[in-house]
DNA sequence: CCTGGCACTCGCTTCTTGAGAGTGCCAGCA
DNA sequence: TGCTGGCACTCTCAAGAAGCGAGTGCCAGG
């Protein structure tokens, strides 16, 4: 029936004209009818004209109607040309710049720079921010420490990769003394100072198996308390990703149903579906943006994604992100997320 | 024209039908008319007999209607007559016991041991659960370290009080090796280990401004870094409460409607508020309970906090709680606040 | 190819109506 | 005096009806 090449025919005019009739829906949230757009596009059309390419892109699927008397407003498809071909990205508005600048600075350990940038995400944007935590591929124990607590048990404090600081907890089998502990921490750090965490891991836990019989008793208890210090699972963390401003989007009318909004709320805190998405961005280049249901996850079906990796030393680590409606003020949000990543790369590399 | 006694009349039966009605609204969440009491009380009353009681609660102020021919639901001042009076706690149940007592145990620092508490109460309880920080009053400096960055940047770590490890970075006026800060770092152990975070910092702040004459070179360098490291305020964490489970209360009817829901969400998001609260609940002893308007905050006004302190060696650290709506199962909340708080406390505790 | 005109559709608001739940009060009864 | 059944009354809620306003589709004419 209708014809629908492969190639949209979009000729100029109906592309600015769905450019002008998503800006406006942009802006107030509403279908935008032949009348409104005429007076927008402010290019002398009647709004009869207006409504006969408004059914056109209708036919192409750029737009639709809530239903039939109202006025038009984008679809998915829609929104995607006119982020991929329409859109004209505004530069980065230079107070918004500063304070990124200010407050990414490099005096913070990991945790706080992501927690930080995950503040000014939502901050800025006012929707929801979202960091991965970066990937801790290359782990250097730069240091670690023992202390003696009551009751057999130790604190152990670990050094990695520059700024980062860890510490535990660990039971041993019988009290150590402060001395003692020193030692044992000497040969650790002799040891296996600078090398990674997986290799450490590796060493230990081949000793353990194989008891060396030219190890001292000091060593071998060293040995065995690393053992438990390096147990596989717990040195990746738990928390892989942290999110800011939620409540930001019940502000929003088109999420404001409490259904909507607690799915969305459930899927911030099971965490596992955003995860998901955000781990399929580390491979991009480049800001990018899931449009609705684009992201496969139904909990963000009303929502748009726009993420963008940010790396350190040339190396992508992480991703960070924004999730808002999916009427979205696009032009603004791209600059923000890019430049956030750019900084907290630049942040987090430990050779500036 | 109605008689308002200050010491209300209530004779038993009033009391047992104000206690069942309550009972059935926690459970409905339903205004309860006469006939449903009637038979909820089961003591062979008719509905007319129920109604003139209902009259006279009324007049009293412990229920009212929300229209003309609607049932009965308490109003704050019936809550609290049936908290104070007439409520008969259960007994905390096995299950949840056993998995208080397994999650809090001794093995996780500060900062965690109030997280997963928060997680707690909210996951028993199935609404939000909250946990103030225990106030370091008596922080003693166990240890502290150097460790060289690029850039004339010290990573600064710090045991506090057995358990506690915290770490910064700061700025010198010259890069020094790993050798000298060590200097600087026995330096420092030699003389403040072991004495109370305050006391070192005005040793530190005195010794500063009368530049001793007899110090070497790298005492005076390991004062100066000390200064930065114990600067006035930092030492006070600034993430003063933890909440957990905020979106439980989604679930709930009476709080369903998101401007509410806005509210509440931007009260925890604040937190000054709530801090407020729980700041009030320090000195007071064993649960306490806030009932809708009681708690003066008008964010929480459909809701009540039933709040509990938690001490270590017998001095109140910090308070703990849940909210939830006005109509939550106090009989089920208050031992789970309860039990919580005695666990924390004990996991807390340095000497056992 | 554009435009004005016109009939038509649909959602929103308001009003009405009926059903259902529950109350207050009264008179009668133990 | 206290309890009860009965009855009129009130108020909410849901469903239906009517009017309106916005906006569309289509057609004939320039």
């Amino acid at each position: 029936m209708s014809k629908k090449p492969s190639s949209p025919p979009l000729n100029e005019r109906a592309q600015y004209l769905l450019r002008v009739l998503i800006e406006r829906y942009i802006r107030d949230g509403e279908p935008v009818g032949s009348r409104t757009l005429a007076r927008d596009a402010a290019m002398e059309l009647s709004p009869a004209t207006i409504r006969n390419v408004m059914a056109d892109l209708e036919d192409l699927g750029f737009v639709k109607s809530p239903h039939t008397s109202a006025g038009r407003m984008p679809t998915v498809q829609g929104y995607r040309f006119f982020v991929d071909s329409l859109l004209t990205v505004q530069p980065l508005d230079g107070v918004d710049m500063q304070r990124l600048r200010t407050e990414l600075n490099l005096d913070l350990n990991r945790k706080d720079l992501v927690e930080r940038a995950s503040n000014l995400l939502s901050g800025i944007t006012r929707m929801a921010g979202v960091v991965m935590l970066p990937r801790r591929k290359q782990a250097a124990l730069r240091r670690i420490d023992f202390l003696p607590l009551s009751d057999k048990r130790v604190l152990v404090i670990m050094v990695i990769n520059e700024r980062e600081v860890q510490n535990r907890i660990i039971h041993v089998n019988r009290a150590y003394t402060t001395a003692e502990l020193e030692v044992a921490a000497a040969f650790l750090n002799e040891q296996f100072g600078g090398k990674d965490l997986a290799a450490v891991r590796d060493v230990i836990v081949a000793d353990m198996q194989q008891t060396h019989e030219d190890m001292n008793r000091m060593m071998k208890a060293a040995v065995e308390m690393a053992g438990q210090v390096f147990r596989a699972d717990d040195l990746q963390e738990r928390e892989d990703v942290v999110f800011a401003g939620q409540t930001n989007l019940m502000g929003f009318r088109e999420l404001c149903e409490v259904d909507t909004l607690r799915h969305l709320f459930e899927a911030f805190n099971q965490k596992r579906e955003i995860l998901h998405l955000l781990d399929q961005c580390v491979n991009a280049e480049g800001v990018q943006i899931f449009i609705g249901e684009e992201s496969g996850y139904t909990a963000l079906d009303e929502c748009s994604v726009v993420t963008a990796p940010y790396s350190v030393d040339g190396k992508v680590v992480g991703v960070l992100g924004v999730i808002g409606p999916t009427r979205m003020a696009y032009d603004r949000v791209i600059p923000i997320v890019d430049t956030t990543a750019r900084l907290l790369g630049a942040a987090l590399n430990p050779r500036e």
